[in-house]
DNA sequence: ATCGTAGTACGAGGTCTATCGTACGAGGCG
DNA sequence: CGCCTCGTACGATAGACCTCGTACTACGAT
């Protein structure tokens, strides 16, 4: 009641010892979920999904979001009819000391390379 | 004739400005891959493709290594019969500076985490 | 020249993935 | 309540991917 938290249920999300390398790599492979993830660590708050305007339906990017989070990359929080997206960034940097930050660094470095202007 | 170099002909190798992250990325998404990868950076020399003792058939093996050699990883040189397999650091570490550090780390410590013993 | 070894090419099978469309559920607001 | 928005679920489709087996090439050694 006092709770500021979340209104709706939770979501299934891996524990940091079931985080696997792979399975992350994988994640962050796919364009559109790489965008995704850059966005993310660029505004260092919780997201909604809404908030990203994807060129694919809302169906892929509700994919693309549970792909995501089953890898271990984000975390999902219902907050109302909205669902807040945040990175695990402690999480992540606790099983791969400065692996979240290399690789930021080498999409930012490609997209600056590529003309993608953030 | 002085060359010390390949018998063979050449194999199509990307530039460096061609090398993709994502490309990279989903290259190392796959543990036989990844596999391959730690141990050419523990033995930090050239190593044949029959150096590798994986659990797949010749075929699936040379796939690996061309899915590897495509995407930026590793460069392939023959040498007589023998095809020689060698990180890319300089390109990659040009490219995304620390990245390959933090991913080989990554994957040595979640292989320390599960008790794959080297 | 013959053989053996290293690796390729090609095709097939089965699985996984990205994408979409439509129909649905849950919550906020008039 | 009725409606709109956010996001899900399910099914379908097309393409990619991992794996294999068999047939083949290239090189070196006997």
């Amino acid at each position: 009641m006092t709770d500021t938290a979340t209104t709706g249920r939770a979501l299934p999300h891996p524990e940091p010892e079931e985080i696997r390398l792979e399975s992350v790599l994988h994640a962050l492979s796919d364009p559109m979920r790489l965008r995704i993830v850059r966005e993310l660590a660029a505004d260092e708050a919780e997201l909604s999904c809404s908030h990203f305007d994807l060129p694919v339906t809302k169906s892929t990017t509700t994919h693309h979001f549970r792909v995501l989070r089953q890898s271990g990359v984000i975390r999902q929080v219902y907050q109302g009819t909205a669902k807040m997206n945040g990175l695990r960034r402690d999480d992540l940097d606790g099983l791969f000391p400065g692996l979240l930050d290399s690789l930021l660094a080498a999409a930012d470095r490609q997209a600056g390379r590529l003309g993608d202007r953030s």
